[in-house]
RNA sequence: UCCCCAAUAGCUCAGUCGGUAGAGCGGGUGGCUGUUAACCACCAUGUCCCUGGUUCGAGUCCGGGUUGGGGAGCCA
């Protein structure tokens, strides 16, 4: 529009010599009486374009006087950078100061820390690093749909609001019209029937359920959206907002869902390694040494698959000493995870069937009567990545194992319903969104990957 | 929610044995320079997180709180 060129696009120009025009805002200005370069940035890209402005410009005296953050329009010829650093520069032959940035602008021409940077979350995706995460993060978005539009996936939105709780208690965050200071009481619990939804509601923790009934129409589909969970977590991987990919297919079982799983990560490493260069650079040299070599290998790498009983006797026969105890029966901690995926296998590694008691009572019940088709994908560093499962397709079996949990069947009538009519046998997993760009990025605080975090206490912006 | 650590200039931090605070960066001014987080000189800037206590005297020691960070649990 109005003929601009973004930045990215004048520096990969073909061949220097055009005249363009730039809008952005300046990262550094080094001024002097006969020279001033201004670093210009439009967030197109990591790097900024010089521009260099001679005193013959009109208004010479102010652009010289610019500081970090003012917003420009900059005219002039591309041409070749006689110094090192850059290839093309700018000269201006007319520059439109558009807003200034007083000496009170936060953001300075020198490192900040991330905590720093979270109390401005407002600004510091004019930061390198923070640029860097949500171009990341855009483009992975974008490459996550085409995944799974090239391979026939049905994109199904998922509600917000349910009244679905069953996946445990006192997690949803409650959504309520009711006069909070005066709520209506019924022998001195809350009363729902006069709410909005005349129930108790919350906001989503999960889409999985209301994917499963799609697959079972459209055969494989999956979700992309918006979870929340209410819990008191203090984290760096935790979030009470964050973004989750659940695909779900028909006709599948435990291993075409691993198959699919490998295929995803293998896609989404290849994916940043070859759209996101630049950034991956930056976070390779700025942010995690290992970061191109770890997901280079894992996009080349064919992923093992362990029994859960297997990866027990691995951790009983470790000499490494455990803060949590190791028996079959009992979850595995980060700890052994760890150990299972950078020890003993030395890449991803899917953990499989599961004991039944400490999975969810979703998950297909296996034939040895005591485990369960569920699947953890471990990868080196951060531990699980992916969790999935094939689910109970048998109505008798869910019902029983509904029973045995205590879960109210009345609520998931619609669930169970599937079970009824067509029932198939189909698996599905889960992938956080910011675990994945954490993973990919290096970036260790999940705070820092998504714009305006959502945690204990933290709702602001 | 539990455990541990921290809080000093706009930012990142130092501050010895308890004696009323410094550096670098950033900012301002000037100089200089085809510069690259430019460089050089000078200048300005403090509720030492809050609160109570010990002490002649607390940034420093002790109690309580707040906020932040790390780890754990929960989980994606």
């Amino acid at each position: 529009m109005n003929g601009r060129i973004r930045v990215r696009d004048a520096l990969a120009a073909a061949e220097a010599g055009g005249k363009i025009l730039v809008k952005g805002w300046v990262r550094t200005v080094r001024a002097g009486k006969e020279i001033t370069f201004l670093a210009v940035n439009d967030g197109s890209c990591m790097a900024n374009l010089q521009v260099v402005v001679e005193p013959g410009l009109a208004n010479y005296q102010q652009v010289s006087h610019l500081s970090t953050g003012s917003a420009l329009v900059a005219r002039g010829v591309l041409r070749e950078s006689p110094a090192a650093g850059q290839r093309y520069e700018l000269a201006a032959g007319e520059i439109q100061i558009v807003g200034t940035a007083d000496e009170t602008y936060p953001l300075q021409k020198k490192r900040h820390s991330f905590e720093y940077l979270r109390t401005i979350a407002h600004l510091r995706p004019r930061t390198n690093t923070f640029g860097a995460v949500f171009r990341v993060r855009s483009s992975l978005a974008q490459a996550i749909h085409r995944f799974f539009a090239e391979r026939g996936f049905l994109y199904v939105h998922t509600p917000i609001i349910t009244a679905n709780d069953c996946e445990g208690a006192g997690e949803l965050f409650r959504v309520t019209t009711l006069n909070m200071a005066k709520p209506p009481l019924d022998r001195g619990e809350v009363d729902y029937s006069g709410d909005f939804f005349a129930q108790a509601t919350g906001l989503t923790v999960s889409g999985q359920l209301e994917g499963e009934l799609f697959a079972q129409t459209f055969s494989d589909i999956y979700t992309f959206g918006p979870t929340f969970r209410a819990e008191n977590s203090n984290t760096a991987r935790h979030a009470a907002e964050f973004w989750m990919i659940e695909p779900e297919m028909a006709f599948a079982d435990l291993l075409a869902d691993a198959a699919l799983a490998e295929e995803f990560l293998k896609f989404l490493c290849r994916h940043v390694l070859d759209n996101c260069t630049e950034d991956m650079n930056f976070f390779n040299d700025q942010i995690d040494n290992g970061l191109l070599q770890r997901i280079e290998a894992v996009a080349s790498s064919s992923f093992a698959v362990m029994e859960y009983t297997e990866a027990i006797d691995h951790l009983k026969k470790a000499t490494v000493p455990f803060a949590f105890p190791v028996e079959w029966g009992l979850d595995l901690q980060s700890e052994h995870e760890r150990y299972i995926t950078e020890q003993v296998v030395g890449g991803p590694v899917f953990l499989i069937n599961y004991p039944r008691d400490i999975k969810a009572f979703y998950m297909r019940q296996n034939d040895d009567g005591r485990t369960v088709a569920a699947m953890d994908l471990l990868v080196p560093k951060v531990g699980e990545i992916i969790g999935g499962s094939q689910r109970e397709e048998r109505l008798d079996l869910l019902l029983e194992r509904m029973g045995q949990l205590g879960i109210n069947e009345e609520g998931l009538w619609w669930y169970l319903d599937s079970r009824r009519w067509g029932s198939c046998p189909h698996a599905g997993f889960g992938l956080g969104f910011e675990r994945l760009l954490m993973y990919l990025t290096g970036m260790e605080n999940i705070r820092d990957v998504i714009p305006f975090p959502r945690t204990p206490r933290h709702a602001e912006f």
